[in-house]
RNA sequence: GGACCGGUAGCUCAGUUGGAUAGAGCAUCAGCCUUCUAAGCUGAGGGUCAUUGGUUCGAAUCCAAUCCGGUUCACCA
């Protein structure tokens, strides 16, 4: 991969913290660091583009914000003339104006890098694992929250150098999966998704639903019949033979083990086409039928090393409660693993096969305990990658009624949501009709983009951590905060780039940019260097994004280029810019815009249209 | 009850890790298409940052207490 031009050079908060230090150091003969102030973006209010914060100064130095910032602000600009061009200073903040030819430079050398932004390989390897679906039942919006932040994350680690495996336990056994297995084949009469020509995710749903719907019925009828509510939950029919079928599922009985891969294949048939639709891939898939036995040996290590201890009736537990936590059972009295005992052998398995350094599980936050055992544990047990666990915990989608419940029939299922969005996105381009002599292929493509950008962009903008309301009428909204917003904006900038092409060649003068000597302070307008200084934070928001483990980062800050932009277009004409000069200032911004909105809605998988 | 998470405009969310007069979108109201794509732009109104106290030059942000909401504490996964 190419190195990206900006990596021969800092950037400027860089420059500035690196530059102040040097200052302070040698105009108070004291050591300073970059933690001993602070550097802004200074507010539009005031003149200059950066900010340096003097009160934290003022303790150590013995002197007043404005002394301080007197001496900084002269210092700065005697010895970095090519950076830092006027300060001003009000109250205790340093403000600072960037030379324009530092901007043009910045212009000059990314405006079409694709790799802005980007890292060069750092030799480390991260595992991010998501996704996670159970076999019995379709995928629904709460899953899609989750493909979507496990895909971007992959993506934003990509980008900041890391090598990144994605991966996908699929819950592909247990009792769930006999529940829709039984109601199978007591409803179906051997239909299957293609006699009825259903999905076949949707298809096995149907009949996890029947399955319910039975269960409850019986269990009605025993209550009636006289037996308690608990009784009747134990002795309903159809559960005791879904308990029998995981039995002989766990014994390999060949007629249930025939019933339960013909319909996991339905049910894969089904994911598959979502997962394509969605954008979702996978470097590893792990299936519980193949893990679920796993943990035997740490068992056994742990009872070695005293980590665990093994009660009367055989079962082994583990005490936490020195961390202020519970007593929890890793192996059944009959030696079977539970399901942290599994994930605690899965997180063995990852390592052992990828020498990963960061293991991250893109799960629910109701799992948040679960997940701090299971550190907890590995921790006890010092596998070598204990440390590394991280859960990316997310909250729930929820709708303005409230959760969703799959019994009140309130779950969104996630390929309806998709092809309504779709839908929404057609209704919206014919209404305004700027397509129309697209291809019904260009055109299918289109509505797909923009529908499936739509939701991407809306299940992303908001902080993972937090739970969010999916808003189905705001969320087919196409303005404001949105992602068919900025979709727009690169659409428009690239008919403007389209017109600016003269003889086949574009019009944008493929080498120097002309700086304007002698009088840069008057270069950029002020839109266009509000523009120039968010563009150049995009490396600074990727870095961030990563940290935090959160694409809203990026998605917020994609947004905020494209509302920039889009104040700039209405104000300054680029094709009848005032000079040449003008014309090709704003057609690099315009091309840079373009470049960084792609780059960085692709990071959140969404992807941006040449037109729309 | 214990642990963890949250409470910012009518609604949905930001708030650069303690900095300048707390910001966006939606909704409401008033303007703007003969001109590079109006899925747009400009402006207005809208706030006791849950409450109280503390820390300091300075608090939505940190600490303590209280109130409200959520999740979780299975020989389920």
């Amino acid at each position: 991969m190419q190195i990206a031009n900006y990596l021969c050079r800092m950037l400027i908060v860089e420059q500035l913290q690196k530059s102040t230090v040097e200052s302070l150091t040698a105009l108070f003969s004291q050591t300073f660091t970059e933690k001993d102030f602070q550097v802004n973006q200074t507010k539009p209010e005031f003149e200059g583009d950066y900010t340096v914060v003097l009160f934290s100064l003022v303790k150590s130095l013995k002197l007043s914000p404005g002394d301080i910032g007197n001496k900084l602000g002269k210092h700065l600009i005697e010895n970095n003339p090519s950076l830092f061009t006027q300060y001003n200073i009000i109250k205790g903040f340093l403000n600072l104006t960037v030379a324009d030819a530092y901007w043009m430079e910045v212009l000059q050398k990314n405006y079409t890098d694709v790799c802005f932004g980007k890292k060069q390989m750092n030799g480390k390897k991260v595992m991010v694992e998501y996704s996670s679906p159970n076999t019995n039942k379709p995928l629904h919006l709460g899953h899609l929250r989750n493909n979507f932040l496990g895909w971007s994350v992959a993506e934003i680690f990509k980008a900041s150098g890391y090598d990144v495996i994605k991966s996908c336990i699929v819950n592909d056994r247990g009792i769930h999966i006999c529940k829709s297995m039984i109601a199978w084949q007591l409803f179906a009469n051997g239909a299957t998704p293609q006699s009825t020509n259903t999905k076949g995710d949707h298809f096995v749903g149907e009949y996890y639903v029947k399955f319910n719907d039975e269960y409850k019925k019986q269990v009605e009828e025993l209550i009636t019949a006289g037996k308690t509510k608990d009784e009747a939950e134990k002795e309903a029919p159809i559960m005791k033979a879904t308990q029998q079928m995981l039995l002989d599922w766990e014994a390999g009985k060949p007629g249930t083990m025939e019933l339960w891969q013909k319909m996991n294949s339905w049910v894969y048939a089904g994911f598959d086409i979502t997962y394509k639709t969605i954008g979702s891939d996978f470097d590893k898939m792990y299936y519980e039928s193949n893990t679920y036995l796993l943990g035997k040996k740490i068992v056994e290590e742990g009872l070695q090393k005293s980590v665990f201890n093994k009660e009367a009736d055989n079962s082994v537990w583990i005490d936490l409660t020195e961390d202020g936590l519970d007593k929890k059972i890793v192996q059944r009295k009959d030696g079977t693993s539970v399901y942290m005992t599994q994930d605690i052998g899965l997180a063995q398995q990852k390592y052992e096969e990828y020498k990963i350094d960061q293991s991250i599980y893109v799960i629910g936050d109701e799992q948040n305990y679960h997940m701090k055992v299971l550190k907890l544990i590995a921790e006890k047990l010092q596998l070598p990658n204990a440390k590394n666990i991280y859960h990316l915990s997310y909250g729930m989608v929820e709708l303005p009624t409230g959760k969703m419940k799959s019994r009140e029939g309130t779950v969104v299922d996630a390929d309806d949501i998709v092809d309504e969005m779709k839908k929404v996105a057609q209704e919206k381009t014919e209404e305004l009709g700027k397509v129309k002599d697209f291809t019904v292929d260009e055109l299918t493509t289109l509505y797909h983009t923009i529908g499936l950008g739509a939701l991407k962009f809306f299940l992303l903008r908001v902080d993972p951590k937090k739970k969010m309301i999916f808003n189905p009428e705001e969320s087919i909204d196409f303005h404001g905060f949105t992602g068919p917003f900025i979709q727009f904006n690169h659409a428009r900038i690239k008919s403007i780039l389209r017109k600016s092409i003269v003889n086949g060649e574009s019009s944008i003068v493929s080498g120097e940019l002309s700086v304007i000597s002698g009088q840069s302070s008057a270069v950029f307008l002020p839109l266009e260097k509000e523009l120039i200084v968010a563009l150049e934070q995009f490396p600074t928001i990727i870095q961030q994004a990563c940290d935090e483990m959160n694409p809203s980062a990026i998605a917020i800050y994609v947004y905020n280029i494209a509302k920039i932009f889009s104040s700039f277009y209405n104000e300054h004409s680029i094709a009848n810019a005032e000079t040449e000069d003008k014309k090709q200032l704003r057609l690099h911004l315009a091309a840079m815009t373009a470049n960084v909105i792609k780059s960085g809605m692709g990071l959140l998988g969404v992807e941006v249209p040449e037109r729309m």
